[in-house]
DNA sequence: GAGCACTGC
């Protein structure tokens, strides 16, 4: 694990200054264990020793107290029934709402039977979202009285928590084993692979269930169970079905949480904000102590929300001082500043008078608050049923953000916030009927609204050789295929075969967007790799610019400065050399308007590619001349970005996509200085029209010369792209009497015979 | 002259 690159960053422990060395006259805890036949009695016995059969160290008294919260979860009577099934199957269904322990128990159950540390493997169990893997790690560390790190860890992107040959229970992100598998197909090391939150249908971990179904018919040695939230489990049931006479048998747990009244509205809501807001109010008038949690979709809403339910509770106060308490509105969505983030763990205020009634608190948040975050206190839930969510259209390809109904998981997933501290009401925005009828069972999958080129590439790394037949758990549409195939062909990580090429391996190797990874890689040509380097950081982050709704004239004047007139890209490049050349201050980033928090992603990010180009040999390289080099920074996205270019229509300031022909507008925070004729994008977002995002000017030259295949004319529409562009070749053909449109070609070549 | 819901490598 110590040499994974994609971990930049281990952290120091302490280490175990105990004696490891065993008594041999001492009886060993784990004595009479049969790996994979061990019992659930065994397995009491064992937890109620003196001595820690993983440290044999004896336990600590903190042990026995988690040991006996542990025994009240209803997973623990269930012990013998799981071991059992456990010892008979080689995959199995589990399904358990939040709250049931199962993350937590299941992985450190599967430890005492697989014995995994006796045998020199590991034990997997993946998490969605990094904040899962570390708290839940911790927790299970403690439980099982070890150090963080040691016997039980964690690896999420910038962090690796685990010790080589010590860790036996490694808790990591869907997408850390996904990366692994591609170096390791057959996940050798591991013994046990747990799939956690497979509802949540990621990327990763839809993918994941695919190679692990394909895996488990190439090691009978290797165990997997794939846990989930829902009821919807008899899908995942099925399609782990190896063989027609072997059923995947489906162990259940039992929710533990405090009891939720759901309510639902007799018709359904046309305006759901006004809607929620006179839910809130509803709730504030009539509801006992405790406080609400109201899930809307985007920061407009919610800070308009917030703006309408402070008036109209300031007026309920003021009119009725003797039955009505004082209430704070607080937002919550992720571009907020974390120090505001911060507010929603306040506590409800007291009362206005010694003797008036409490105060409420109100959260108002996006999805950000659904999964794996706590807020104490909440005791109501208002959920209007939508949320806003990304759906990509191939054709055009363009991702854009939709305002959608969540599913019926979903809303069991909200409805669950209000029975966290103690019984809870939950009030749905919809009626009865539309819940069981209308919504969708589980999360629309992300690999069906996503564009794939980046999951392709990784999938033909992994040695998958028919992407269309290849056994997805939901297929995507061909045409998201086709269009990440073809893309990755122009880029040529692929060749006409839709083989690897070296290159594309390479590529692969990059947590980034195939055309940045591809503009990266082959920067070294144009003398720029470090500047490139530093904006595919920054491109990988989001948006860096803050523009608070009260101060957004003096944000725009502080962008402005930082502004490069030439292309907004190179104010990238800009925006991190100020901030490295300002120390990292956060005074400075403040006065500039830009989020710290960004800013510092974009530097790990820059981090970890820089140590993945050492490994390639990739050389950092720099030009004084900074004519020379904006220009030749510009030629270098080129070589990823060349699909992504525009042409000017008419003095309007219309933009057409070349081929493509989608009318666009430059977004108005584009930076630049004019408007050129042909200009690259990194993005197109389709909000009140079609805009183009972080725009920067190129020369109709380069397309010609360095995206030769892509920008041949003979697969052209006719119209004024293509005479533009022919002028450009004819004049370039009478100035050096050829045609050189080969240079995409050469450079990848070049590439290949170095690999080689 | 206007927005990026949310994860993750």
């Amino acid at each position: 694990m110590t040499d994974n690159p994609y971990l930049t960053h281990r952290k120091l422990r302490e280490r175990d200054l105990g004696s490891s060395k065993s008594n041999p006259t001492e009886k060993q805890p784990l004595n009479g264990f049969l790996p994979r036949k061990v019992t659930g009695p065994q397995v009491r016995t064992a937890l109620e020793y003196d001595t820690n059969p993983f440290t044999k160290q004896p336990y600590s008294k903190q042990y026995k107290t988690l040991l006996e919260a542990r025994k009240k979860l209803p997973i623990y009577a269930q012990m013998d029934e799981f071991l059992k099934m456990f010892s008979e199957h080689q995959i199995i269904v589990i399904i358990g709402e939040t709250g049931s322990g199962k993350t937590t128990q299941i992985p450190q159950l599967v430890a005492y039977s697989d014995l995994p540390h006796i045998k020199g493997k590991v034990v997997a169990c993946t998490q969605p979202e990094h904040v899962a893997a570390m708290s839940v790690a911790k927790r299970v560390a403690d439980e099982l009285d070890v150090q963080l790190g040691r016997q039980v860890g964690y690896s999420i992107r910038f962090e690796d928590m685990t010790e080589l040959g010590t860790t036996f229970l490694n808790y990591l992100t869907d997408d850390m084993l996904l990366r692994e598998a591609m170096n390791d197909p057959t996940l050798e090391r591991y013994s046990t692979i747990i799939l956690d939150e497979v509802h949540q249908r990621t990327l990763a971990t839809d993918i994941l269930m695919s190679l692990l179904k394909n895996i488990a018919r190439k090691r009978p040695d290797l165990k997997i169970i794939v846990m989930a939230a829902t009821l919807n489990a008899l899908k995942f049931q099925k399609y782990f079905n190896l063989r027609s006479d072997v059923k995947v048998p489906l162990f259940k747990v039992p929710r533990s949480t405090h009891p939720i009244e759901v309510f639902y509205t007799q018709e359904p809501e046309f305006d759901y904000v006004e809607a929620a807001i006179r839910t809130v109010l509803m709730i504030h008038r009539a509801e006992d102590q405790g406080d609400i949690l109201l899930f809307l979709t985007g920061e407009e809403e919610i800070e308009n929300a917030c703006r309408k339910i402070k008036l109209e509770a300031d007026d309920l106060l003021n009119q009725n001082p003797d039955s009505i308490g004082p209430l704070v509105c607080i937002p919550f969505y992720s571009s907020l500043p974390p120090q505001q983030q911060q507010r929603i763990f306040d506590s409800a205020p007291g009362p206005r008078t010694p003797n008036g009634p409490t105060g409420r608190k109100v959260v108002v948040s996006t999805n950000i608050a659904e999964n794996s975050l706590t807020i104490n206190g909440i005791v109501y839930v208002v959920d209007p049923g939508v949320s806003e969510q990304k759906v990509y259209n191939p054709r055009i390809r363009v991702e854009s953000l939709l305002v959608s109904p969540i599913s019926r998981a979903s809303a069991q997933q909200r409805a669950s916030h209000a029975g966290r501290t103690r019984s809870g009401k939950c009030f749905r925005l919809y009626t009865e009927k539309d819940f069981k009828n209308e919504l969708e069972e589980g999360t629309f999958p992300e690999i069906l609204r996503s564009n794939l080129s980046s999951t392709v590439l990784q999938l033909v790394k992994l040695g998958i050789k028919d992407l269309v037949r290849f056994d997805y758990i939901d297929v995507p549409a061909p045409e998201a295929l086709m269009r990440a195939l073809e893309l990755l062909n122009y880029l040529a990580a692929l060749d006409d075969d839709g083989n690897l090429t070296a290159l594309g391996a390479i590529m692969a190797e990059f947590p980034l967007d195939p055309q940045l990874a591809k503009m990266l890689i082959v920067s070294p040509e144009f003398k720029c790799s470090n500047e490139m380097l530093t904006i595919t950081a920054m491109m990988s982050v989001p948006n860096v610019w803050l523009r608070p709704n009260n101060q957004r004239r003096e944000a725009d004047a502080a962008k402005a400065l930082l502004t490069v007139p030439d292309g907004d890209h190179l104010t990238l490049l800009n925006v991190y050399n100020q901030y490295v050349q300002n120390q990292y201050d956060k005074n400075w980033t403040w006065q500039h308007y830009l989020s710290q928090h960004a800013l510092q992603q974009a530097d790990n990010i820059r981090t970890q590619l820089k140590s993945i180009m050492e490994r390639f040999d990739i050389d950092l390289i720099s030009l004084s001349d900074e004519k020379k080099l904006y220009q030749n920074i510009r030629q270098a996205l080129v070589c990823g970005f060349f699909m992504q270019v525009a042409h000017k229509e008419g003095d309007k300031g219309n933009y057409l996509t070349v081929k493509d022909n989608q009318v666009v507008a430059l977004h108005p925070s584009c930076g630049l200085g004019t408007q050129p004729e042909w200009v690259i994008f990194n993005e197109f977002v389709l909000t009140t029209c079609p805009y183009i995002l972080t725009v920067s000017e190129v020369h109709p030259e380069w397309l010609i010369e360095f995206s030769g295949n892509y920008f041949d004319l003979s697969s052209f529409p006719n119209g004024e792209t293509k005479r533009a562009l022919q002028r450009v070749v004819n004049k370039k053909a009478g100035k050096m009497g050829r045609n050189d449109g080969g240079a995409n070609k050469q450079s990848s070549k070049k590439r290949n015979k170095r690999k080689t």
